[in-house]
DNA sequence: ACACAACACTTGTATATACAACTATTAAAA
DNA sequence: TTTTAATAGTTGTATATACAAGTGTTGTGT
């Protein structure tokens, strides 16, 4: 389905605008897949990912701060995110000792058994997009949309 | 910036999952470039999208599941969308006389001037992006992108 | 040592979005 | 013709996000 019968366009739009449309769509439909599939774990996709940051450090615990710079929608609220994976007893948070402006959170085991639990269907929501492509498509998508934002990061 | 920097990821990351990356955050850094635009105007995203909606209808009246088809976003709430645009003046809304259930949604001429006024801007806010790549890389990117939803609209 | 700026995080408020329940109108079936 | 179902929008509620102002802690300059 081209981006014109998506949206029913009218008019005739030029690749530039095409191109926006495309990737906000595309977008669109990749969240709207990934949130049916963590929704029976009462999770959104932001806290999802902080899980996923959170367990990338290894053990190590993560400040606000640098939880926030990796995450990909660099606005959201970092306090209440970690307030309601605190709720749900998926991270610990305490006050950092050595500077006690900062905040060490910690990925809790019950928070790893989730995210263990929801790997296998993460991975097959990847591929199954990933599986309209090529390997060597997939690589040109990556390296095209990279050069696509430059500057604009 | 490839997208392992932008995420400071620590983990080496196979291609379908740093698509999925690429197109979530390419929309954040388009959406947030886009909002600094509009800004000034006083207009969510979605209602600039409303109103672009109802100028393509040129002249002819759009009902509410006619505007929430042609949303990029399906599942905003197209009735409290249009309200905003109603307070600021900038569409007119009847009940269909056809169908009493209907709505005709209109643009008015503050609306069209207000998307007026923003076209030049937009433009660039679209070519600034579409500049970093070719003519044909941008029609690539397109069919790629179009290719890799396949299935999944 | 004291004042002041910078930093790290939190809170308040307004707006936006998600999802389900609800109302009114029209169409279809019995 | 009356009941039932389908359609088109609206409203309620809970949660999420955006942005600015506020709090406590640390670092710096005098």
């Amino acid at each position: 389905m081209t981006i014109e019968e998506v949206i029913k366009s009218t008019v005739k739009m030029d690749n530039a605008k095409k191109v926006i449309l495309n990737i906000m769509y595309t977008q669109n439909v990749i969240q709207d897949h990934f949130n049916e599939l963590i929704k029976p774990y009462d999770l959104s996709g932001e806290q999802y990912n902080v899980l996923r940051i959170l367990r990338g450090q290894k053990g190590k615990p993560a400040n606000m701060c640098v939880i926030q710079e990796r995450m990909l929608a660099k606005t959201s609220n970092t306090t209440r995110l970690v307030d309601k994976l605190l709720l749900k007893e998926f991270v610990t948070r305490n006050v950092c000792p050595d500077n006690r402006r900062k905040i060490e959170v910690l990925i809790t085991q019950k928070g790893l058994d989730v995210l263990k639990e929801l790997d296998p269907k993460v991975d097959a929501h990847e591929q199954a997009f990933a599986e309209n492509l090529s390997p060597e498509e997939l690589e040109l998508l990556n390296k095209l949309l990279e050069k696509y934002r430059t500057q604009q990061n």
